[in-house]
DNA sequence: CTTTTTACATACACATGTGCATGATTAACC
DNA sequence: GGTTAATCATGCACATGTGTATGTAAAAAG
C-alpha cells in the first residue's frame, strides 16, 4: 500500500505523533529510536522522514499540537477583570493542575518537559517553548500581582515578581512531584491547598 | 604509564567521576559518552569499565559520593527542638536553597536529578535515590508539623502531609526554575520570601 | 627475587541508530 | 488519459557507542 490519499497521509503524519508522544512519555525520548515510532504508528521510518526532517522536527511539531495550560493561561489572563484578582490568579493556577490531572495529552506532554527529555543546548526546541512560555506567562501574571498591589488586595510592599516566581514554582513543583509518583497524592486536592496557602500568606 | 600505586588508583577513579559530573550536568546523561568521559578525565575507556561496571554504575557512585542537601536535612530533623517547630522548618528549607546555591557540586548533581537526565524505568538509580529520598525526608518532615499542630502554632485543620508536599514542591520547583534559567531570580532571596509566604499562609 | 595481581591501554566484535537515495504505486492535476 | 508528484517502503553507507577480551608493565604479595 502506497501513495494513499491526502487525507490518508493527514492520518499517518497524526498517527506517527501520538505514537511520539506515548514512546516518548514512557521511554524517554532519547531512548525511544525512529523505528520504534514508526512500528508503534504501524508504518515504516520512511514514513516518519517523509513527514518530518528528524526527531528535533518531530518533537517541535509535537509540542506545538496542543495547546499548553500555560499558553491558555495567558489568554485568559487578558480578560482578567478589574477585582477581585487574587481570586482570578487562583483560579488559573488551579484550572493549571486540573488540565495536567484530567487531559492525558496534557500530562503526557508535561511529562516530557519535566522529566523525559533532557535540557542540553539552547536550540533545543523543547527547552525553548517551555522556558519562553513560562518567562512571558510570568511576566504577565507579574502585572496581575501589581494590579492587586494597587488595588490594595495585598500590601504594597510586596515585591510582585517575587510573588509571582514563588508561586509559579509551586505550580512547577506540584506537578513535578505529582508525575514522579502519581500515587503519593492527589494533585488537584493537595495542590489547591498548597496555592491557597501560598496566596494567603502574602502580606496585605 | 601503566600499573600506578593504589593512591593514583583511586585519583584516577575520582577524576573519572568528576569527568562523569562535570559532562552530565553541561550535556546530559544519554548524550555523553564513556570515551568523553574518558578523555575529560586524561584516560580511556579502559580505565572506566576497570572502575565501574557501566554507565548506570558510574552515575550511581556519582550520586553516593556526595551527600545531597535532603539527606542532611534529614540528618538535622531528628536533632530539632521541640518548640519553635516552624521555625525550624523554614530554616532547613532555606538552607537546602542555599546548598544548591552555593555548593557547586551540589549544584551540578541537582542539574543532573532535574534536567540532565530521563526518569526511565524504576531499576534507574537516579529515580531511585532521588524519590526514596524525597518520600523519607517528606515523612520525617511531616512528623515535624505534625508536632507543630500538636503544639499549637498551627491549627488543627491543618493537614500535615498536605502542608509538607506543598512546601517541598515549592522548594523543588524554585530550584528546577532557577537551575532552567539561573540568571532569571536569585534563588536564595526570592526563594526564602516565597517560603515564608507559604508557612504564613498556614492556617492557625 | 619470584609470582601474582592490579591498573590501565589497546583492539575487536557487535549492535544500533541515523540520513539519504532509490523504488514502487497511485492520487492529483491538467 | 497521460504526466506529475506525493506517499510511503526498502536498502545502503556511515557513524557511534558499548562490552569484553587481551596485552603489558609495574606494584604488591609471598
Amino acid at each position: 500500500m502506497v501513495r494513499r490519499t491526502k487525507e490518508d497521509a493527514m492520518e499517518t503524519r497524526s498517527k506517527l505523533l501520538d505514537a511520539a508522544e506515548a514512546l516518548f512519555s514512557e521511554k524517554g525520548v532519547t531512548q525511544t529510536s525512529m523505528m520504534q515510532v514508526a512500528e508503534k504508528a504501524g508504518v515504516t521510518r520512511g514514513a516518519i522522514y517523509h513527514h518530518f526532517e528528524n526527531k528535533m522536527d518531530l518533537i517541535e511539531s509535537l509540542m506545538g499540537r496542543v495547546k499548553l495550560p500555560i499558553d491558555e493561561m495567558r489568554e485568559q489572563i487578558s480578560e482578567t477583570s478589574e477585582f477581585e484578582i487574587l481570586e482570578e490568579i487562583k483560579a488559573r493556577s488551579k484550572e493549571f493542575l486540573a488540565r495536567v490531572q484530567n487531559e492525558p495529552q496534557v500530562q503526557s506532554l508535561a511529562s516530557i518537559l519535566l522529566h523525559k527529555c533532557e535540557y542540553i543546548d539552547e536550540v533545543n526546541p523543547i527547552k525553548l517553548r517551555h522556558v519562553s512560555g513560562r518567562n512571558e506567562c510570568i511576566n504577565d501574571v507579574e502585572g496581575l500581582f501589581q494590579k492587586a498591589i494597587d488595588a490594595g488586595e495585598i500590601a504594597q510592599s510586596v515585591n510582585s515578581r517575587t510573588a509571582v516566581i514563588g508561586l509559579f514554582s509551586l505550580v512547577d513543583g506540584l506537578i513535578y512531584n505529582w508525575l514522579l509518583a502519581p500515587d503519593f497524592f492527589p494533585l488537584v486536592e493537595y495542590g489547591n491547598t498548597a496555592i491557597d496557602t501560598y496566596v494567603k500568606g502574602l502580606p496585605r
